[in-house]
DNA sequence: AATAGTTGCGCAAACGTTTGCACAACCGAT
DNA sequence: ATCGGTTGTGCAAACGTTTGCGCAACTATT
């Protein structure tokens, strides 16, 4: 009885009726009498028609498919930020089509063009670690596919982008461990080669300076690969024993030093605070509870969908920068030092 | 200079060809000369061409996409799953769509259907927490698109499924803890309406009845809802003071156990043992790290998008019921007791 | 009773490909 | 000169929809 699905013709036949009318009355248009329609419906409902939207989308312009690309699947940020963007996706009617770039450019590439290919009405990226410039994107626009970076980014000025504000992030943190006494700490940095990762760093760098803060090389890792961590943060501890408190940049880097922190015996926040950037989930789950400036993947997630839906429908080229500010979350891994003064 | 795409016509004009001329030409069939072939890649290549899928799948009976529809991304097992699938999937020249169904039936239902709508060649599925039936699934059958029932599942019989085994792992969970001299533990356990949570509660259960270990309806939590799982714990730790184990039947429930644990001071695995089924991620950063009993979302994804596509490329109606054997991986969490025999 | 307007439907073209077949042009062999 | 065999190309149909337009058959207006 398979073998080849129904089709507006199928149906056509067994009324004997022309597809066309057969088409209209699915669709409800106002041309055809109830009666017709009526016949249609319980005929197309007997034979389980399904229409197919290669064909029907092959006449639109446009498909309904909005498209993410993200280098990776990581357990903290991604899976959140999935989750925000498929519920604003879902609202519109669209439909969300996830690729993971494994953080190769080459991938990346392939994966755009692929976009062209399915005519997804709209691209969300977040930038795979090799990527260090936007040609590749330029194939969306030949194609008017807009475009949206989002979280990482290497240049702002050609594509709407949504990131954190990095750097202010950084300084923040500087901040914030410094006005509750804490003139020596560490700080846990990822890849330099990634703009999100020197640009934290330099705002925690400027967050020390403003305050006339020290902050010596020796207090920075630099962590290109996990398993560096453990050796660095050692170096660090043993160079700075007089050290208060430890900030970490990512939720991955976070939940890692924490463990190493357990492991040496050191007492959080008794002997050294520990303060991070995070989406919000891990800092519960950890004890202590992590106090954390969150940017939380659900709300960047959302606000995105948001944005490349409008410039979707309105066709706009306008292009966006949006800043998504961080909220202070206070979970008690960070204590309060006497001033020294 | 944009405003609609190439086609193979704007290519044919420009070389005073015919479109099939040039769809062959860029094919590399042999039926078209060197010299032509070179001039049309040429211009193809100078205007930027795109082959519209949609166009091309409209024809070919298949659209190399295979979807994948998950109840939620959850931080734990669905990103290395998705990684996993996304490898092969990758390799063997198809494309993955990932879905959320929010853990709703109807969206679910919505899902499935879609899939037919974009002729995916063929679909793995989690089951929606909800779901309680498979007949959504008939008009799979009906479009001759395979479907692959992955981690949850209600009902073997009539789909192809890849699990764990749910109650083996409870059992061998039960049976490495009484082998370590543990016979008091309590189990952390899912919602019990999910074949999943009931499975490894029962596997765990018999684990204990074969050795001869009582184990007591206060020994077992059932955490329906996460913000349930302080009061359970709590509750059950003062009922039990002579308690030696834990253990948790997922990633999530482990790591908000631990962290409980931990803020009521308990030592592990001084004071009591902790044992797992993971993903094995979390038990790494964890402190101390734990012992668990691995069940890899990267090998279930791999392992279960190679079957699909077997079916997909064989043809083939076959059924599997595949169950994945669990490793166990010792971290350390479990201390032996001496026993009191 | 002729005209104008409405209602309900079908014809044919279009979207951008691919493919079976025919065919023209050339080659070398009879 | 005729034939069989290549070689390279084009014609037209097909995939399953949607849509502009035309056209009958009514209904309502003069």
């Amino acid at each position: 009885m398979a073998g080849h699905r129904v089709t507006l013709k199928d149906i056509a036949k067994r009324l004997s009726l022309s597809m066309p009318t057969v088409s209209r009355a699915l669709a409800d248009h106002p041309d055809i009498s109830a009666a017709t329609k009526d016949r249609v419906r319980e005929v197309a409902q007997a034979l389980n028609y399904i229409p197919n939207y290669r064909a029907r989308y092959l006449r639109a312009k446009h498909s309904r498919l909005i498209a993410l690309i993200v280098p990776e699947m990581n357990m903290f940020f991604v899976p959140s930020m999935i989750t925000g963007i498929n519920r604003v996706v879902q609202q519109n009617d669209y439909s969300l089509i996830v690729f993971q770039s494994d953080n190769s450019i080459v991938q990346e590439r392939r994966l755009v063009e692929y976009c062209t290919h399915l005519s997804a009405d709209g691209v969300l990226l977040v930038l795979s670690a090799e990527t260090t410039d936007l040609s590749h994107l330029n194939i969306l626009r030949d194609c008017d596919i807009p475009v949206v970076l989002l979280d990482k980014t290497i240049d702002t000025t050609k594509h709407s982008t949504i990131t954190i504000d990095d750097q202010e992030a950084g300084r923040e943190a500087a901040s914030y461990l410094i006005d509750h006494g804490h003139t020596r700490s560490i700080g846990v940095f990822g890849d330099q080669r990634q703009r999100i990762s020197a640009l934290r760093l330099k705002g925690f760098r400027r967050g020390h300076s403003e305050r006339g803060i020290p902050l010596a090389d020796t207090q920075i890792l630099r962590v290109t690969m996990l398993d560096e961590l453990e050796s660095q943060l050692t170096r660090a501890l043993d160079e700075h024993p007089d050290l208060t408190a430890v900030f970490t940049m990512t939720d991955e880097l976070l939940v890692h030093t924490h463990h190493l922190l357990m492991r040496r015996g050191v007492r959080i926040p008794d002997d050294v605070s520990l303060l991070a950037i995070s989406d919000g989930q891990a800092p519960a789950f950890l004890h202590p509870n992590v106090t954390h400036f969150r940017h939380a993947g659900l709300e960047v997630g959302e606000r995105t969908a948001h944005i490349l839906i409008g410039m979707i429908e309105h066709n706009s080229d306008a292009m966006m920068d949006v800043r998504i500010r961080t909220t202070l979350v206070e979970l008690g891994s960070v204590v309060t030092l006497a001033s020294k003064a």
